[in-house]
DNA sequence: TGAATTGTGGGGAAAAGTGGGGGCTACGGC
DNA sequence: GCCGTAGCCCCCACTTTTCCCCACAATTCA
């Protein structure tokens, strides 16, 4: 129950044999102080993740691609995949949601996930899928990448 | 059921030899809640497939339309081909409709189909159709594109 | 260790989807 | 003008899926 409905932190989940994901405990917390449990599941264009929203923060960003220029291909594209791909879910009584087929293919999801907060939103993963970036992440190579990034400069954690 | 009457989410829905398509539970509530079930479906000038509108949602699409400047031979062009193609549509008691032949033919629809929301309206496409987009979209070299477009607007999903 | 909360499985009622028959209408031919 | 034909549309009945709820298992916390 971080304030500010800011989510965080990571969690292991499972699919049932129907679709369901189970939400962890703590996560529904989060969720229920930001929107009452209502929520938007959708998927990541970058990576084969799923992205799930507290519903009021889902319409935060749909706002921003709805006002992407509309002449542009590549934010039709944008749109397309990701208001496309959209859901709105509600928890059932023991605070299961149901993730529809064509994004449980996306993602590659079978029974084991990883579920890992992002601020606004929680991403997720297959278990496979999330430690294969995982060692990629932290491979040498990339770590020194990170540290060099421009981006980050000033940036002190 | 998204508030607003705002289209979002994928899904699946097949023709039946006669050529209807049975709306999909969800989407007939939202299209309930905009405009009492009354449809109107046309065709997509840039992609092979269907547009399918709330009544309110298209006339307020013709009436832009309408607006164009008449000189301009593009806008006539625009104004035949999506005023021209645009018949509405009633749903029967089971929630079907029956897509005009000339616009299965356009749109290449047999039996599978896929429907996404995007804001006003929803996109009917073959099923094949549509998938081949999806890899064309979220190949290598369009999804980096996409990364750029994103930071270049300051989009942050 | 026990009690409460969280997670998992599954059965069954209700809703949604599908196929098909039959009647009405519109149109064309005789 | 009358009849035949074809297409559309309305409705009924069957099948499939969804989702809601209950009961048990596992985990956590005191």
């Amino acid at each position: 129950m971080p304030p500010g409905g800011m989510l965080r932190g990571i969690n292991s989940a499972t699919l049932d044999a129907k679709g369901r994901m189970a939400l962890p405990a703590r996560l529904r917390e989060s969720f229920a102080s930001v929107s009452g449990g209502s929520l938007v599941v959708t998927i990541d264009t970058k990576d084969r993740c799923l992205l799930l929203y507290p519903l009021p923060h889902w319409e935060a960003v749909q706002e921003k691609l709805e006002n992407l220029p509309n002449l542009n291909p590549r934010s039709r594209t944008l749109q397309r995949l990701l208001i496309g791909h959209a859901t709105d879910l509600e928890p059932d009584a023991t605070g299961r949601v149901l993730l529809p087929q064509k994004l449980r293919d996306y993602a590659g999801l079978d029974k084991k996930l990883v579920l890992v907060g992002q601020g606004n939103k929680v991403e997720i993963w297959g278990e496979a899928q999330w430690e294969a970036q995982m060692g990629q992440w932290l491979s040498d190579d990339s770590v020194a990448q990170l540290a060099d990034a421009e981006e980050f400069t000033g940036l002190s954690v």
